[in-house]
RNA sequence: GCCCCCGUCGUCCAGCGGUCUAGGAUCCCACCCUUUCAAGGUGGUGACGCCGGUUCGAAUCCGGUCGGGGGUACCA
């Protein structure tokens, strides 16, 4: 997608996409980055790539690269991000959290020392077991973790010190109150803080946790708007709470210097605007998950999807023009988003309409532009047989380039090409058991394949010849014109469906044509029916 | 359990107090076209979860209810 110029680039928006590489790339992820872009462009803002690997037990790097690729594929690139080489693009990097640890240690510890924070010497044992009594009805209420009955005593925490025992950091919410943030697609929301639990923000082995480390990336990488899933939504109070402890009397500005990070441009403030997108389920209104097809978007990739169809269908679901518009460009996209009009309801991912679009979207296609494209599904690049050379030589180039016309029209996507292909690239035709059943068996089928062979065995090959002898048939044989057409089809194909067949011969050419009317011969014969 | 979010055709959206006998897309069905399959054309089936309230008037505002989802992790 194309970026858009703006000439105040202190008021332009930051957005950023932020996955945690763990797994592939989920069409719902997919739709909350495009939703990214989409606004970052429409106000020509930057949109940055993060990755949020500071879970190493969770994170791989196969992961990483995959949805770099992934989103490479589907054409969300970014401005500021990863790189192949393990480098990064961007003032504000680096981008992989596992490759900002000193940063946030080093904010923690100030964190720590100015009190906004406490140890929590429990291990995950012991809070699993005390979260279980409180479900149960032990004690008196949701199990919330609150500095105020949370707090180990000061004896306490001298002898866990003295033991060596390992800690993590909670940080202090407060006790009382409520804060509400204004989301652009939710409005209002208010949360009461006693019903929000302190969370761990530095595990006991010392790295940072989400609250953490994604709070502080987010303003020190000047982020401007917050733009992500629904189940995130929960997690914005303490958000908003760190963006004060972090920028009063300029912690983390102190800090970025202290450790040798890119400083922040002075002009940014804290994130200020916030947009929940809802979330994308399967049809049967469940979490996306293998039962529904596709989970990775390299699978859509594998079974012919193009990119721009899923950028366009994964646009509307969640958002629309408003004006009935429904095919839409990159540049229509982008000059119409706008997060305010993101409906609130979580969506089904409907397979069957988006492959409706990409049919429609194939057709567009020039003739050129359609065969480069078709290529990778022919020579097993994508899966399937492979039928012809990687890279294809000029003559099997142009058997492809000619069948697309007869098939453009007939697919939906890109590896439906793979049903009509392999009677035009390989040598002999692949009798199918169905088509010789329904159509060879009819009588006058084997009178109906001699006659073709006979009449184009001398007539000029070209469309319009080919045509008129074959309908010149019917007639001298008292057949209708589907009695020939049929048994020449399948005899000519190997299938009873088939690309238009006056087309189908011209391609195929005279020679192979005819020896396959011949070689099909004796097929039809031994499929008619025997009259006792 | 507790907190938060959501609720228009099967599905995705439009609708933002009257012009709604609720519109488009997709799916499904029928017909037309037709050498198969498609594509294309035409037409059709199909929804405001429910109950109250506000109002002259509600899909649109308010409350409740029911239903769905998310969170409740030293995952993100």
């Amino acid at each position: 997608m194309t970026i858009p110029t703006a000439s105040d680039p202190g008021a332009l928006p930051r957005l950023r996409f932020c996955p945690a590489p763990s797994g592939w790339l989920h069409v719902g992820s997919v739709r909350a980055a495009l939703y990214n872009v989409l606004h970052a462009r429409r106000h020509g803002g930057t949109f940055v790539f993060r990755i949020e690997d500071t879970d190493a037990t969770r994170a791989t790097e196969d992961s990483m690269r995959s949805m770099m690729e992934a989103m490479r594929w589907i054409g969300l690139d970014w401005d500021e991000g990863p790189e192949d080489d393990g480098g990064s693009r961007g003032a504000y990097g680096p981008y992989r959290q596992s490759q900002r640890g000193a940063l946030y240690a080093e904010v923690a510890a100030r964190l720590e020392a100015s009190g906004a924070t406490y140890r929590d010497h429990r291990t995950s044992e012991e809070l699993a077991a005390w979260r279980e009594d409180q479900r149960a009805g032990g004690g008196d209420g949701p199990p919330v973790v609150k500095a105020s009955t949370f707090e180990h005593s000061e004896v306490e925490l001298a002898r866990f010190a003295a033991e060596g025992r390992p800690a993590s950091l909670r940080l202090r919410t407060p006790e009382t109150g409520s804060i509400t943030v204004t989301d652009l697609v939710r409005g209002e929301v208010t949360w009461d803080w006693a019903q929000i639990s302190d969370p761990v923000i530095q595990r006991s082995d010392g790295s940072a946790t989400y609250p953490l480390a994604n709070t502080v990336d987010d303003v020190a990488q000047g982020i401007s708007i917050i733009c992500r899933g629904e189940d995130l939504l929960s997690v914005t109070p303490r958000q908003v709470l760190l963006y004060g402890l972090l920028l009063a009397d300029g912690l983390l500005d102190d800090v970025l210097a202290a450790v040798g990070f890119p400083a922040r441009d002075p002009s940014w403030a804290a994130p200020s605007g916030f947009a929940h997108l809802p979330m994308v389920v399967g049809m049967d209104r469940k979490k996306l998950s293998k039962r529904h097809g596709s989970v990775s978007i390299q699978e859509f990739r594998r079974q012919g999807y193009l990119p721009e169809t899923l950028r366009n269908y994964l646009a509307l679901l969640g958002w629309a023009p408003g004006d009935g518009r429904e095919r839409l460009s990159d540049e229509e996209m982008i000059a119409g988003f706008d997060l305010a009009k993101v409906g609130r309801s979580a969506a089904a991912f409907d397979v069957d309409k988006l492959t409706a679009f990409n049919g429609e979207r194939i057709r567009e296609l020039s003739v050129d532009e359609l065969t480069d494209r078709v290529l990778p599904y022919l020579d097993g690049t994508e899966g399937g047989e492979a039928l012809i050379d990687r890279p294809a030589t000029d003559a099997q180039r142009a058997v492809v380039r000619g069948l697309v016309p007869l098939v453009q029209e007939r697919m939906q996507r890109l590896d439906d090409v793979q049903r009509y292909a392999p009677a035009f690239l390989r040598d002999e035709v692949a009798f199918d058991e169905d088509s010789v059943a329904k159509v060879f068996t009819k009588t006058g089928a084997p009178e109906a394949i001699e006659a073709a062979a006979r009449v184009l065995g001398d007539v000029e090959w070209t469309l319009d010849a080919i045509e008129a002898a074959l309908r010149a048939l019917p007639d001298e044989l008292g057949i209708g014109f589907g009695k020939v057409a049929q048994p020449v089809r399948v005899a000519v194909t190997g299938s009873a469906v088939s690309p238009p067949l006056f087309e189908s011969l011209e391609l195929l050419g005279r020679e192979t044509s005819l020896a396959r009317l011949e070689a099909a011969l004796p097929v039809a014969r031994a499929a008619q029916p025997t009259d006792e």
